[in-house]
DNA sequence: TTCTTCATGTAAACGGTTACATGATTCG
DNA sequence: CGAATCATGTAACCGTTTACATGAAGAA
């Protein structure tokens, strides 16, 4: 548990930064496996100061406009790589409001089934896009440097998340006898990839 | 919102359920897209109560032992309908701590890094092969029933979610020059799916 | 000058977990 | 008889979201 509390450790481990920084970082490429709203970032980063975990200094942008940048401790160094090293077992599967649509699938029509699978299909097809172009727009692998390192093996995940999903969400349409209209996006898919392996930069 | 609600509504909806069997239901098949402890359900049950869209008739087991059985209403049906039918959009993408450890793994050595991949493939491999076997375990389709059905269904997204995550494990691996031993695991899997192929129940 | 982004906070409400609490029934 | 399971609830706490609140800096 507190686990906002090592996520946070973790990244002012990284470098420093303020509860701005940070917010902005969730929304970004942590956005696929954390996230945290500023509203719960700034009272935690309050709270760490107070165990001694981070310090921060006050950096003035401008004229006036005060931004705390906040290092981690030693003690905090400490904490952070003992939860690291932990193992904390399987966590409870994540909800998934989607499947519990499906799951309740025998309440819904066979073009309101379609109607679901197709656009859920196409969102995720798009965020699937997005992704490979990120993870498409890195050096190559001898050429990154360690935060480029995990932040691509981290895409990496959720490239093969979002294909899993695709996937099951055709599987769900070939059983009820309807088929996703998915093409354009698996069109786009195989033209970038014609595009990277002609003229590997 | 409110989605433990609909939740309740969908599954009394399928058959009238304690608040108990409901928490049951939670632990078993739903437990992959869902879950809930009875503390949240029987205080849900009783604001479903007060809003309408359920009701319940007390049944007595053995002595005096009381049994809240709840059926859904008209009006309750029209609401969680009306949820169904409702496009949510795709959601927040969920928090995974793994992921987070594996995003951070500058901080790893190697030998540690080997260790948390190799713990966390063996835990999803043993889930898969759960969730493979209770997948086997379902008639042929032409002979399921609706519920059952949505069960195997949802099941199968389970299966692929677990081999996705295991091929990034394995990947992640690879990158970091180790590789897993998971070889036990994919022959008792190759070994179950020869043994259904050959004999067809 | 206006809009967006940078920057930091608080408060109320909601959702969920852990712990507390009780008692009946069934199975070995 | 004792243990596991059936059965229902409450209370305190924790984590998270939504909304409220303010103001500076930079870009158009």
């Amino acid at each position: 548990m507190r686990e906002l509390k090592y996520t946070i450790l973790g990244l002012v481990n990284r470098a420093p930064a303020s509860g701005y920084d940070i917010a902005k970082t969730f929304n970004d490429s942590v956005s696929n496996f954390w996230n945290a709203k500023h509203s719960q970032i700034y009272p935690e980063l309050k709270h760490l100061v107070e165990e001694g975990l981070v310090e921060y200094r006050i950096e003035i942008q401008g004229e006036k406009l005060e931004k705390k940048m906040y290092t981690i401790t030693e003690k905090g160094r400490t904490e952070f790589l003992k939860w690291l090293y932990r193992d904390d077992g399987l966590p409870p599967q994540q909800k998934d409001a989607f499947r519990l649509r499906i799951y309740f699938n025998e309440n819904l029509s066979r073009d309101k089934m379609y109607e679901l699978l197709n656009t859920q299909c196409a969102r995720r097809w798009e965020h699937l896009l997005e992704l490979e172009q990120m993870y498409a727009a890195f050096p190559s692998t001898d050429q990154m440097h360690q935060v480029q390192f995990s932040d691509h093996l981290l895409i990496r995940g959720g490239i093969l998340r979002e294909r899993a999903y695709i996937q099951w969400l055709n599987e769900c349409a070939e059983i009820f006898g309807v088929t996703i209209d998915d093409q354009p996006y698996r069109d786009i898919q195989r033209v970038r990839e014609e595009q990277r392996t002609r003229e590997p930069e």
